[in-house]
DNA sequence: TCCTAACCTGATACTCAGTGTCAGTTGCGA
DNA sequence: TCGCAACTGACACTGAGTATCAGGTTAGGA
């Protein structure tokens, strides 16, 4: 996982962080994420443009840096898993462990995927992190099977619909303001793969 | 499917921003994406910048509007299909369409993927489009099949997940030189979802 | 306690993407 | 032939992101 803070220099600019995207977090979901300029967010946060853009990169890390570390937790969850169960098991199992580390508040999750839907630019932003994710988790996946001709396009064909499930169950989890059950919905989304894809498809919850 | 170019303005401008993107598409390859600007372009093409930029919104589309009609090839092979068979068969019958309404110059197609996948920027917008794509295609999928409680995100995962297909097998086809055959990769990369997920998955192929 | 090297900050200047406007031109239908 | 609509180049502008610099601050070792 990344690296805790040791230096207090390392704990001042976590901090500082945090602090300058609270304060561009409110300003975005007030006026829009297109409205809003980066001479906007620092002056409300009272540092200069300069300072502002040497924590974010970009805009869009202004809001979306709180998902960088999903895809430590996903692999690492993969990991954890027992190897003898079926790829959808741990995949799922490995889902669940990365949602639960974005549920942290309830409420300001909602905000931020409500604020990432509208705004296409954060969502393309956000699936390009996603792509990033995805061959480290494909390796662990593949490191118990030995691998065959072709098993790796399977590898990346599973985890490539994981990953998709992901941003599925949160849209429809943050539509109902966080009240569904996030592993049912899971379990729903997964189901998907294992009930018989013809007429039907009774709801399995 | 879009309007037939009717007036010859219509015919005119479709010509042009044909021209306009094969020029800007060798210096592309030549320099790199990020390397070229809109003047560079301009320059090239012996037209003024304002005018490149009227052709083209933004320099992604410069490259990857020749993916626009997918959604809608998509959509209409999926409404072609015969609706008693299960979703994935008509879903993987659908993507060959796609696939095939792509795949009309091999060498070119293998280029443009060769350049999208060493440009972020190039992916991330690529996944733009195909999140828009995802709406109409569901619905597509879901107008035989009354929906129940619960069939909606399965519909959803399900059309996502054919989605990441189309992107995984035309990287695998083109590191392949546009050697392999789409067809078989196709259905490997379907085997996903009918093998069963443990062990072995022996290439079918 | 002091020194120094590393770091942080704000200011400034720059490139380039993308938007908008305007005046002149050209093609097309009436 | 007239007039409208679209096309064009020129220009100005906003804003993202990069780079550099000088002055101030702090951590950590001597």
């Amino acid at each position: 996982m990344s690296a805790a803070p040791v230096g207090t220099r390392e704990i001042s600019r976590h901090a500082v962080r945090a602090e300058l995207a609270r304060v561009a977090f409110n300003r975005f979901c007030l006026t829009g994420f297109n409205q809003v300029t980066f001479a906007d967010l620092s002056e409300a946060a009272g540092v200069s443009r300069s300072t502002f853009l040497r924590y974010f990169g970009t805009k869009e890390d202004v809001v979306l840096f709180v998902f960088d570390p999903v895809g430590d937790v996903f692999t690492d969850a993969l990991d954890a898993e027992r190897a003898n169960q079926d790829d959808w098991s741990r995949l799922r199992n490995a889902l669940e462990s990365a949602v639960r580390f974005l549920v942290r508040d309830v409420q300001e999750l909602v905000t931020i995927l409500g604020l990432i839907e509208q705004t296409p630019a954060l969502c393309a932003r956000l699936r390009e992190k996603q792509t990033e994710w995805r061959p480290e988790i494909v390796a662990r996946l593949q490191k118990t099977t030995p691998s065959t001709d072709g098993s790796s396009v399977i590898a990346n064909v599973r985890v490539a619909a994981a990953l998709e499930i992901l941003w599925i169950v949160l849209g429809q989890w943050s539509a109902s303001d966080g009240q569904e059950d996030l592993g049912k919905l899971l379990d729903a989304a997964f189901a998907a793969f294992s009930t018989p894809a013809r007429q039907q498809t009774d709801a399995p919850l």
